[in-house]
Formats: C-alpha cells, sequence, structure tokens
DNA sequence: TTTTTAGTTCTGCAAATTAAGAACCAAAAA
DNA sequence: TTTTTGGTTCTTAATTTGCAGAACTAAAAA
C-alpha cells in the first residue's frame, strides 16, 4: 500500500495559482495541476496514485494528463529497482526551454507578415510602413535574444 | 448600399493562416479572422457591415467579436464626418505591445516560483537548486529583455 | 494458474465555447 | 412622425473540452 502524500494549505494554494498560470498558456486544467503538484509537493517524485489521490481525480484522467505532459515534456518518470511503479517528476529544465520556444515562434509570425506585406497594395503605404516596422521589430527581437540566451550561458558556467 | 469589398484566394489562405495563429494565442475563431482580415484587406479601414460580408459571419458574432477586440486594444476604429459608421481598422502597434506584454509576464511566474522555493524542504536540495537556477534565468530575462527593447529604440530614432 | 498491480482505453455525460437568428434599440434621415 | 441605419442583446443550438466510471490489459507476483 503507497504511502499517501500530504499537501498542506499553503501547498495547495500554490498549485492552484501555479495550475491557472499554466491553463493560460494553453494547458489543460487537469495536467497543469499535476505540473503544479510535482513542483511544490514535499516528495519531488511521485506514483500515479500519490498524484490521483492528492488531485483527488480519476485514473482516466491522471492517465490522459501524464501522458500528455510526458509527451510535451514536461515531466519524466523514474523507476527503482524492484517496483513497477512510476515515480513522475517535473522537468524543471523544460520551464527554460519553453521560453526559447516560444522565441523562436516570433520568425513564424514575422515570415507570416512579409507574405501579407508582399501582396498589399501599394497605395496603403502608412498601413504598410508600420506594418514594415512591426516585421522590423520581430526580426530585431530574433536576431537578438539567442544572444540574451548567449550571455546566460556565459555568466553561468 | 456599402460597397462590397473583395478578398482574393491569396488573401483567404493568409487569412486563415493569421488567424490559425491568432487562435494558438487564445483568441477567439471569429476574432481572429477580423484581426487577420484587417492585415491582409487592400483596403485598411472597414465597416462592420464590410467585415460582416468578406468573413459571412452573423451580426451577433461580428459585433462580440468587434468589441472583444476593441476592449483588448488589437484593434481600433475611425469616423467619418457625415457617416454615422464604425470603420475598423487594426492597430498594428499591438503587436509590439503584446510582446512587451508577454515578457512582463516572466516576473509572475518567477514571483511565484519563490513563493514555491520559500516553502520547499531543505532536504531536496537538488531540485531545489534546479527550480533556483530556473528563477535565476527568469530573473536574468526581467532583467536583459528591457535592455533589448532599449537597443531597439535607441537604433530606429 | 490465479491474482494483483499499474496503469490504459472506451463509453458517455456535463459544462463551457462559439456562433446563428431574431428581436430589439437609439440616433439620424426622410 | 415614420423609417432607416448601424449596430446590440437575448435566446437557442451546435460543437468542443474535460473528466468520471467501468471495463479492459499486460506484466509481475503469489
Amino acid at each position: 500500500m503507497d504511502n499517501v502524500i500530504n499537501i498542506t494549505e499553503k501547498q495547495k494554494e500554490l498549485i492552484e495559482k501555479l495550475g491557472v498560470l499554466c491553463e493560460r498558456d494553453g494547458m489543460q486544467p487537469a495536467a497543469a495541476r499535476i505540473v503544479a503538484l510535482l513542483l511544490v509537493s514535499d516528495v519531488t517524485d511521485l506514483t500515479f496514485d500519490n498524484i490521483r489521490e492528492a488531485l483527488q481525480m480519476s485514473k482516466s484522467a491522471t492517465s490522459n494528463a501524464l501522458n500528455l505532459l510526458l509527451g510535451t515534456g514536461k515531466i519524466e518518470y523514474i523507476t527503482k529497482p524492484g517496483d513497477r511503479k512510476r515515480y513522475f517528476k517535473s522537468k524543471l529544465g523544460s520551464w527554460k526551454e519553453e521560453v526559447r520556444e516560444s522565441f523562436k515562434n516570433f520568425s513564424v509570425v514575422s515570415n507570416l507578415f512579409k507574405d501579407v506585406l508582399a501582396q498589399r497594395p501599394a497605395e496603403t503605404a502608412e498601413f504598410n510602413g508600420k506594418l514594415t516596422e512591426v516585421t522590423n521589430f520581430l526580426d530585431f527581437l530574433i536576431d537578438e535574444l539567442p544572444k540574451v540566451y548567449t550571455k546566460w550561458e556565459k555568466e553561468n558556467s
């Protein structure tokens, strides 16, 4: 029988707040709470049933959310010798990775804007000019943000 | 009678692509298409009915989406003397603003992570260390990103 | 071989989102 | 004063999402 993990009121509060934050990023509620739980729980490696009981959710919801999070790289699991259970844990590095990914998205937007510009009539000069400025700004970021990363790497090696 | 605005196939394609992009950012479908339409349309200032006809949506959907977009600052409208209609147009600067806002969000995450750390047991040293690194990274970004903006301003004045 | 464990998969429902259609309304025009 | 214009608001309907519960399964244990 699994020893049930305990969550304090303070922790529950943090789970809600972190959960809302993840949900705003498009994550579904159950998954968001799991991510949050794995951040605040005293024990960092939790089993399927630990999670299910702590968050009071069904097996199906737990299973689906865990597999979704494994797929998106937000969590991982370890196993222990002579133990069939998997121990799920937060893949903390994913937060840094996620930021990096979100930065990459700028080029998708920038490229689409360029496509838009390419087919706009020359007559709407002011509009086209502003749109050009936006794409220039995005391209500037696409250029500068990697440098920020490099600076971080340099300062932390 | 309003002169109906015409949308080419190429423009329709771009509207779909831009629409999907906006939807992925949490914008609802109808609103996303309006934003896209106002970017690709040859005429940049469109009336309620121009939009309704171009995107084939109901008055209610059009009304709700337009008010949502006005509220979130993604579009604006102008009026013309002796004309009761409003002419809606893309607030192009909102794209730049949006990026700036999304950067501000890092401090919300960072602060929450610090709250999490404050109540974590000291025993999970490795985990706490990694979490600390993530918050340090976020704080680094919170510090560096405004500098990137400043650089942009400087290069474009 | 049977049973238990550690999940997964399959309905099916309840709530939330999204948009249509019709009724409505206030200001301007006729 | 009546009508038209340029919308808004209300109700309803169709999807979509998220999750519970039960049935199921493969591997390990007994």
